[in-house]
DNA sequence: ATTCTGACA
DNA sequence: TGTCAGTA
């Protein structure tokens, strides 16, 4: 409600403004893209542009760093158990076993690089629901790890996601 | 003036 | 994490 959902989603901060507003560097900021923490949305310019929820996200991560305690290799192993595979229709939905997502335990999947077929890659994986769910707050993510349906799963994600991109 | 990539103390 | 180079 404090702001309307285009404000809240649309890529419009350099990465100048949003370093200074979170009182960071902004060699910093690129680091954690390089790590596969973020993904800045790409002016045709090739600068990088940010939303209100990537600041969002942002915050977050300083606060597994500097108050969880946790470092860019441990978010990121804690991200790669974002079940994507209940969350999202999966290509290869009956061998979710089998699925690299699945059984990587180091890294998101939006990290990990498709074979052939349908290629969505990190360029999408920003708007992806997976990737978004990791803008909210650490004890929703905590809340929805544990033990839910996956149509459960599924129905608190948008509901959590629409708390963000809701309303004008 | 700002940001970008890549290399590097 | 920061900086320096050479661009766009």
């Amino acid at each position: 409600m404090a702001h309307p959902k285009h404000i809240i989603t649309d890529p419009v901060i350099s990465i100048g403004t949003v370093a200074e507003r979170l009182k960071v560097s902004v060699s910093t900021i690129r680091k954690y893209e390089a790590d596969g923490l973020i993904i800045p949305f790409r002016a045709e310019s090739g600068h990088r542009l940010f939303s209100l929820e990537d600041i969002e996200r942002l915050r977050i991560i300083q606060h597994m760093i500097q108050v969880v305690g946790l470092n860019v290799e441990g978010i990121r192993r804690l991200q790669s158990f974002l079940p994507c595979w209940d969350i999202i229709s999966c290509p290869q939905k009956n061998t979710t076993r089998t699925c690299p997502a699945f059984k990587e335990t180091t890294k998101p999947c939006w990290m990990i690089k498709n074979k052939e077929g349908d290629g969505n890659n990190a360029k999408n994986c920003r708007t992806c629901i997976v990737y978004r769910f990791g803008s909210q707050c650490t004890e929703d993510v905590k809340q929805l790890v544990h033990g839910t349906s996956k149509e459960e799963l599924r129905n608190k994600l948008e509901e959590m996601t629409n708390n963000w991109t809701q309303e004008q």
